[in-house]
DNA sequence: CCAGGGTGTTACCACCGGTAACATCGTCGG
DNA sequence: CCGACGATGTTACCGGTGGTAACACCCTGG
């Protein structure tokens, strides 16, 4: 009646193996490591990106909810943003394994692991599209900004946060606020250093100066 | 003495195949298409991952090298930021079918070729910290805003140009415009919409960072 | 003349994702 | 009681892949 409880113990296993071995793990690690073998789990999960769909429709899920909660909580804006940035980096912070191999598939990969957080990302960002769309007055562009804006935004916390997590270079709430200092303009605000002047840099442009090389010869 | 022109006539080859079939292109086909066999693929490049390397790395170069000019152009902050995000947009824009096979390596890709972009990217990352750090007056965080930017910096103009890429919403002036604007913090001084009134009762105390809600439902 | 290095080949390996065919067990309905 | 059925499991196989070994062909140059 229900194949559910098999699946779960085989998406178990397969958790196993892929964070112990890598996105590259192959579908016989997998079946060894659930202690049968391939053919079960093409029954389950059809083929093998299905498996790893699965795989990653079960990590994905508890992130995405959390950070839609977190886009509806009712607070100020500053406050918001800044919660939802912290609600994204806990997220990924409380898994880092389980994020690396979703983000980063080893040398080796078969087949589009690498993609995996990618429709989770992708719905990360319609959330925020449509809660900037709903939210704030932006005038006649309103659709056009929200919709490009909530792709920035998931860009911009998705690469951000990748390497804060591999580096970790200050606390998750110093972060934030670099982060949304930024979306708040200090970027813009800030002046101008009296030595910026041009001669920076040790290399002064190598030059190759060709815009873009075309093909080489045809 | 010099393998450099047979070097860039299977470059030239692989490149034809990968845009004509994709980055999951075979070893096989490639050498088929320089009208050879596999071994001198390998004695070329040594494995698939460094062909793939030779390749990214002669694409990605005129872009890089672009960004770069961009960077150092002596223009008004505003004027540099619009500039560099134009060429961007405009590289990516001047070779679509190149961009879409390093970024999205289709099903069945074998081994990353969609991380190739990734070293330019860091790159591109690195220069926009450099210049930042070297440029504006951000106070005691200098550094660290300068890196968290770079990085954010890179990840929301990949993100919003991927899109703009592939659904192409708008010009690219436009575009330019968008995201130019969100860094100049229009998202956080534009007003609320009226129908986006806050309950307003509770105290403005964010929860913190509700933790996963484990399984979101069913 | 013949040594050496680049160019090229055929033949092969281990392994991968995926499938077909067959065996086994528990549970139902007649 | 028994046969049908469905899930669970197996072995054996297929085509294709990245990668390698071994050998053959020029062409140059001391």
């Amino acid at each position: 009646m229900d194949p559910e409880p098999r699946r779960e113990q085989l998406l178990n296993a397969a958790d196993r193996v892929v964070q112990r071995e890598g996105p590259a793990a192959s579908m016989n690690a997998i079946a060894a490591e659930a202690g049968i073998t391939k053919p079960i789990l093409y029954r389950h999960f059809g083929d093998r990106n299905g498996l790893i769909r699965a795989l990653t429709e079960r990590h994905t899920g508890g992130l995405l909810a959390a950070v839609r909660a977190a886009l509806a909580e009712p607070l100020e804006r500053r406050d918001r943003v800044e919660h939802v940035l912290d609600t994204y980096l806990a997220g990924i912070e409380s898994r880092p394994q389980v994020y690396r191999l979703l983000t980063h598939p080893e040398p080796g990969d078969p087949s589009g692991a690498g993609n995996a957080l990618a429709p989770a990302l992708r719905q990360i960002a319609e959330e925020i599209t449509r809660a900037v769309a709903g939210q704030v007055d932006l005038g006649a562009d309103r659709e056009l900004l929200a919709e490009v804006w909530g792709r920035a935004i998931t860009g911009m916390v998705l690469a951000a946060g990748d390497w804060w997590l591999e580096s970790r270079p200050c606390s998750r709430t110093r972060m934030v606020q670099a982060l949304a200092d930024l979306l708040w303009g200090r970027l813009a605000a800030a002046a101008d250093l009296p030595t910026a002047a041009l001669p920076a840099g040790p290399a002064p442009t190598p030059a190759p100066a060709a815009e873009f090389p075309d093909r080489p010869t045809g």
